[in-house]
DNA sequence: CTTGACCTTGACGTAAGGGCAGGGGTTCTA
DNA sequence: TAGAACCCCTGCCCTTACGTCAAGGTCAAG
């Protein structure tokens, strides 16, 4: 005749457990002595140690529920059980160890962990800001079409690594700022060079293909934007509508 | 300018994956558009982007929000932090690697998972009843003393198995069974070579040591016994008590 | 008689969202 | 112009396997 704190030591647990496993019928509740304490004989703890140990090889309770029914139904199935719960565990062994090895070149080569292998890779070195940095990761899976050749061909010269600098000038810039003129009619140069080999066609069948596609580059990133590079964005549309014969087919 | 849906896709989490995020701080609310939607930018996607990298490697949202506030802040723990979770992960890996070999183990032997392995050893074979081994699986941690005899000593023929099979008899028998006054006298003449030689001191001590230490090894048992099984426990210990000078000291 | 160690039930909290209800918005299509 | 199909909003309950109080009853010892 065991109590609730004798029995769950016994086992291995607390008190809380094995009320726990009463609650949710997984453990029978047993008699109550005339203090209406729980009084607990050896089959109890027989059951409460096979719960246990099925636990500990890694099975949830419902499924425990389920091991312990068949066994008691005298069904064999526990091997088929033990073989899928070792599938569940190999699989998450297969997890760790995969992120273990990220971990493992992340300490590696001193990357930001919240790059993808690729920018990082094609950042390294550059000693570009924090929030340059942000933007090409948004802009990685945003808009690859134009982060995509910066990753490949370019490095610290090309007209993107160029633009941004140009742009990031204005970072803390107003809306009216004396720069803001002279930066649209550079960036408005440069946006032959600039504009991605392979924009989807319903951009490039468009008249204004390229500008759109700025556009819409521009449109993502304007959250983002001091006062004084959304009027550079503004007037770069305002460029492409004065010459549609340049831009359009 | 992304609405939730959109932006969740880009990132490959559920639009209910970021709203958590907001409610929990981890990522800030964005504005709202005239219809009240969430209204993202790219600094949005590269903040969420930066979260799911890091739970990617199995961190926890509290851990990354303090891993994010550092790196926002410029201090460079990154490092320490990834070594941190590194050594988490290992702790996870070598668990589920003892787990698996303990399950590999299990299904070659063909083993019942919840007997620890000294005592499936011990019934490998035996072809005990699923109620007997029960007991065993209990009495091995609630009466260790008289178990461990069993399963270092003991084979087919020890006399904790004749023990077993003459009570076993009983399971079903109810206290007038007529079996039950021949079966408590053999088993009364069995209690010497039974007893455990390294009974606690404060038993032996004892002037009826051994029935006080059967009489507790029958108390744990007793509410799992038939009540034919019950009588024998009285009997045995109405034996002791007419024979003091036999187990008195 | 009090203290301390038990026991009882009940209710809330955890991590990281899933799912549903009830209601509104936008857009395409017949 | 009205559905249909999808999107969005908030709020609430559900999940696992218990941990952690809280408020109160029981029991043996000093």
């Amino acid at each position: 005749m065991l109590l609730i704190g004798e029995i769950a030591k016994l086992a291995g647990v607390t008190p809380r457990t094995v009320r726990h496993y009463h609650r949710i019928g997984l453990l029978a509740e047993p008699e109550r002595n005339s203090s209406g304490y729980r009084s607990y004989g050896l089959s109890a703890l027989s059951r409460l140690l096979q719960i246990r140990k099925l636990t500990a090889l890694g099975m949830g309770l419902s499924e425990v529920t389920d091991a312990l029914a068949e066994t008691d139904t005298g069904a064999v199935d526990v091997k088929e059980i033990l073989v899928e719960l070792d599938a569940e565990l190999a699989d998450g062994e297969a997890d760790i160890q995969r992120r273990r090895a990220v971990i493992a070149r992340l300490l590696e080569d001193g990357d930001d962990p919240t790059l993808s292998p690729e920018l990082a890779a094609a950042v390294r070195g550059l000693e570009l800001p924090p929030r340059e940095i942000g933007m090409l990761r948004a802009a990685e899976v945003a808009l690859p079409e134009f982060v995509d050749p910066y990753l490949t061909g370019a490095g610290q010269d090309s007209p993107w690594q160029i633009w941004d600098q140009k742009l990031a000038a204005l970072a803390d810039a107003e809306a009216n700022d004396p720069r803001v003129g002279e930066i649209a009619g550079e960036l408005y140069a440069m946006l032959p060079e600039l504009l991605p080999a392979d924009v989807p066609a319903e951009l490039t069948a468009d008249q204004t293909a390229t500008v759109a596609a700025t556009a819409r580059f521009g449109q993502m990133m304007l959250s983002d934007m001091s006062p004084g590079q959304r009027r550079v964005f503004e007037l770069l549309v305002e460029y492409g509508r004065r010459e549609p014969e340049k831009w359009g087919r």
